[in-house]
RNA sequence: CGGGGAGUAGCUCAGCCCGGUAGAGCACACGCUUUGGGAGCGUGGGGCCGCAGGUUCGAAUCCUGUCUCCCCGACCA
């Protein structure tokens, strides 16, 4: 039996490529940089959908959308924002092509007035259209996200991790005040946060991104960071408080209580289908992907061991009750009766697409009142009585649960084993070469985060805001209680040596 | 965009140096035998050799340009 799958070991990115060709996720299009999603991966990006789609909504926020092209001058008005994204934007110049003989090239006359600017991210459209939606305090807060796709022209692009084209979702909330605007921010951040270890079983630390890391014409930029197995950090969504800028830029006023007038305050955050590059990174071995179930499309899926097709109908019968029954209990499951493969080719199969449980059942099984149960996880088989269907049944329901809370449990080991706190800059340089976080102080100066980037490729996470990070990163952090502010204890920077800074997160990343 | 590697059947690749009828394995279709970890045998279908020019009687092969992918750097969700 070959692997088709090259080791972690021997060469991590080739590992990444195959997981995703054997899994059926995704391909590259003939565009330089951009993806086809194949029907196993956006499965995945719905399920993420479906379940963040839920916790909007029940943070109060509704969906709309808006258009994929900007006129080019909304760009410009937010001076940090243009700075930001001028490099990388896809430019509609032109509205007709033309035959030529054999071909067709671009009609000089169709040429725009205005160009046209696909969306890298869609701040400035909304605003201009929120100048229109406010006028009093009566009409905030706005609440709204859209699911969409977004085009940045990278230069180097990896599949899911960096692509030209992504699916995102961008939420964009406008604010009475500050406050609200800054209450908003770090709600989504614990959102995300949620989501990313309940869901993704990917644990993440939350915090606040350095002045140099910051989005485009944002205040602060908040984030969740996650360590691949690789140990490359992995950013895995931002929520940033945008102060006023963009109402500023849009001229965004409302009409207050006392009859004021104020700028409107503003907030956005993110997530891409990176995530199902983390989520890669995060569980998957070498037999292929490894699915959280809370996430897995197929949770559950039944491989019929049988020599003649009166087996495999016997043996269909014998389990429609349990597909019936899982369906009841909300488990995503599947009998699969495909008869021109063996069963070896199936069970290689649904482990390279990453279903959490296959359940192993032919002649003998049925005779003993019993089913083959296999973990995706650990890999791991085991004999199940399935005499009392309703037993058998809610054991397969405890034991996704039990997948679920494990797959978070060793992804969480793995991150704090991974993490070093040094004092120095020898040890950090060589804690760097190891892979993982790195805790270490930090002056706040961009002169030193630069010098530490060129000399490390290490950059700064992010400014952990403590907390929930867990007893081993508040331990590191000297973080005292465990409220969202924590008092980290400070220290000279290892670089300058200024006294008294705080400690940071460090890591090289993708 | 700089450095390195590569584009030939759906996939992985050989053939290229030294120009002369386009190949293998896997996959696919059909038949028989199989089915508890990627089945065996037989038969068959499938190719503007990435694309565009050039050299030549003749180009997958030589030359030029171009596009794309992979790895390493600078930019980023």
């Amino acid at each position: 039996m070959a692997n088709r799958i090259t080791s972690q070991e021997t060469d991590y990115a080739q590992w990444y490529l195959d997981v995703i060709r054997e899994a059926k996720l995704a391909e590259h299009s003939p565009v330089r940089g951009s993806m086809i999603i194949r029907p196993n991966g956006y499965a995945i990006w719905e399920s993420m959908q479906t379940t963040l789609d839920h916790m909007f909504k029940e943070t109060g926020h509704e969906n709309a959308y808006f258009p994929l092209f900007i006129p080019k001058s909304f760009l410009s008005k937010e001076a940090e924002h243009v700075e930001g994204f001028a490099k990388e934007c896809a430019v509609v110049t032109h509205s007709r092509l033309r035959a030529t003989d054999g071909g067709v090239d671009v009609d000089p006359d169709s040429k725009l007035e205005e160009e046209l600017i696909v969306r890298p991210t869609s701040e400035t459209i909304i605003w201009d259209a929120y100048r229109g939606w406010i006028q009093s305090y009566r009409d905030l807060p706005i609440l709204i996200n859209q699911w969409a796709n977004v085009v940045r022209w990278e230069m180097r692009t990896r599949l899911f991790l960096r692509t030209m084209e992504f699916l995102w979702q961008e939420g964009h909330t406008a604010h009475a005040t500050r406050d609200e605007a800054i209450d908003e921010t770090l709600k989504m951040l614990e959102v995300y946060k949620t989501f990313a270890e309940q869901t993704m079983a990917m644990p993440v630390i939350t915090g606040v991104k350095t002045a140099s890391e910051r989005f485009a014409g944002a205040e602060d930029t908040y984030c969740i960071e996650a360590m691949m197995q690789d140990g490359k950090a992995l950013q895995a969504g931002t929520s940033h408080f945008l102060g006023q800028n963009f109402a500023k830029a849009f001229d965004v006023t409302y009409q207050t209580k006392e009859g004021g007038l104020e700028h409107v305050w503003a907030t956005s955050w993110g997530v891409s289908t990176r995530l199902i590059g983390g989520i890669i990174m995060t569980h998957s071995d070498d037999q292929g992907l490894v699915l959280p179930p809370a996430l897995a499309p197929l949770q559950i899926v039944i491989v019929p061991i049988f020599k003649s097709e009166e087996d495999l109908d016997a043996i269909e019968a014998h389990c429609k009750p349990w597909i019936e029954g899982l369906k009841s209990r909300g488990v995503r499951c599947r009998f699969d009766h495909r008869s021109q493969y063996k069963p070896g080719f199936k069970f290689a199969e649904h482990e390279a697409q990453g279903v959490p449980i296959r359940i192993a059942i032919g002649r003998r099984d049925m005779d003993g009142q019993v089913a083959e149960v296999a973990r995706r996880d650990t890999l791991s088989k085991e004999s199940m009585p399935t005499d009392d269907a309703t037993l058998f049944l809610d054991g397969l329901v405890a034991l996704l649960d039990t997948i679920q809370a494990d797959l978070l449990a060793s992804a969480r080991s793995r991150m704090i084993e991974s993490t070093r706190k040094v004092d120095t800059y020898e040890e950090f340089k060589e804690a760097i070469e190891h892979g993982g976080f790195v805790i270490a102080h930090w002056d706040g100066t961009a002169e030193t985060e630069k010098k530490i980037k060129e000399e490390t490729k290490a950059t700064i996470r992010c400014i952990p805001l403590g907390g929930d990070l867990g007893a081993h990163f508040n331990d590191y952090l000297g973080l005292q209680g465990s409220t969202q502010e924590g008092t980290p204890s400070l220290a000279p920077c290892m670089v300058t040596g200024t006294p008294e800074v705080r400690p940071v997160l460090f890591a090289r990343s993708y």
